[in-house]
DNA sequence: ATTTTTCTATACTAATCGGTCCGGAAGTAG
DNA sequence: CTACTTCCGGACCGATTAGTATAGAAAAAT
């Protein structure tokens, strides 16, 4: 279908682009409507209205473009063609990166971007909660089917994995926000591994206590 | 010297108290004069003012007050008559019991009291994250307090023990303000300090690859 | 060429932001 | 008592907030 009627002058994926960049240093709510139309291009109040409806349709169309995109390092937890073990590891590997890389905004914008919020916005705070408890249960769901699989045996301290995994996950953000580099977090990533590898059950090296 | 003049009419004490409470569930920017003038009991902007100085001085007046009493979970850091690894635990448990006790908000203020901010707030983003500094600092101290005490032969894996723990350690808010509870945060850290238990250098029971 | 559609520019809204000013009230000191 | 100090209630400040109304410009459809 054609599209009829004047076109819009700006482009509106740049502009999205733009936005989600605000969006993702700034947070939501200090992320003022004027800051949004400047970055992406000096769009008049009318355009920004007629083509995103809101500033919160915008953030939720910015969140699901950052799910889209920078948060497909978190794809591995729900691939089931990976070990269990390897889709955390990726998870937590590519996430490192992901939140350090320069390029772009540091930290994770769907565990920063709503911190502070007033009670008329807690739609969006409960919009990155409910995101942030996927990946919760993503990262469960892995623990469980490593159980399932055999290759961790059930026990009360292998209970406390998704915890301790998640809390790393999303305690990398606010470091990476204060300015860890991928290196260092990548190494922590590697010793918390470790942690797994002792609930493994075919160890073949190691021998534990309790 | 005794006091002249009219007595203020509000407990200064109770109503820093109240903001608080008011600025550790919402942050800072989000939290307006009037929502801290009516919860510090109605007072005029007058008073407020005569008494605080201003929004951005009675947050510091609020961080300051938080350190001296919830902050003080993480006193052990900085006591050097504990064991590092006991300093750590206890820093670790005492941190996940206090985030999440529910008579008053969960979460960290020093974490998640300023991640959105505009620009002009820097400096209130900047005090908060001197402060997780200090923690990170904290942190790395007991770890090489351990190496120069034997307790840790030092090692590469041993240098990401800083940033493990203290990525846990700000993680814990995320998780705490979601509405994980005591418990489960608490078994996570069990699980965590075998970390450095699998470092430690007397280990008498465990022998160790690499 | 005219109609239809959709865009943009500008002026504007009501509400709220952090903060100030002033006049009077309420206490102490002499 | 008067003088002095401090605090309080309320009016008020300019700036900014998210969002709207209107009028006209620019393209496609007919």
């Amino acid at each position: 279908m054609a599209r009829t009627g004047r076109p819009r002058e700006f482009d509106r994926d740049r502009a999205l682009d733009a936005a989600l960049t605000l969006f993702w240093t700034q947070g939501y709510e200090p992320t003022s409507l004027n800051q949004l139309k400047a970055c992406m291009g000096d769009i008049s109040p009318a355009s920004f209205y007629a083509a995103f409806g809101s500033k919160e349709a915008l953030f939720r169309e910015v969140v699901q473009r950052y799910l889209a995109t920078y948060g497909q390092v978190m794809a591995p937890l729900w691939d089931e063609t990976l070990a269990p073990r390897d889709a955390i590891e990726q998870t937590l590997r590519r996430s490192a990166r992901m939140q350090t890389t320069r390029s772009h905004p540091t930290g994770c914008l769907i565990v920063l971007g709503a911190c502070n919020c007033s009670p008329e916005n807690q739609p969006v705070q409960a919009l990155l909660a409910a995101e942030r408890e996927r990946s919760r249960k993503g990262i469960r769901a892995c623990v469980e089917r490593a159980v399932a699989d055999g290759e961790l045996a059930a026990s009360p301290a292998v209970e406390t994995l998704p915890t301790l995994l998640t809390t790393f996950l999303h305690g990398m953000a606010c470091e990476a926000r204060d300015g860890d580099r991928a290196k260092k977090l990548d190494a922590a990533v590697t010793t918390l591994m470790q942690v797994w590898d002792s609930f493994a059950v075919k160890p073949g090296r190691v021998s534990r206590s309790r």
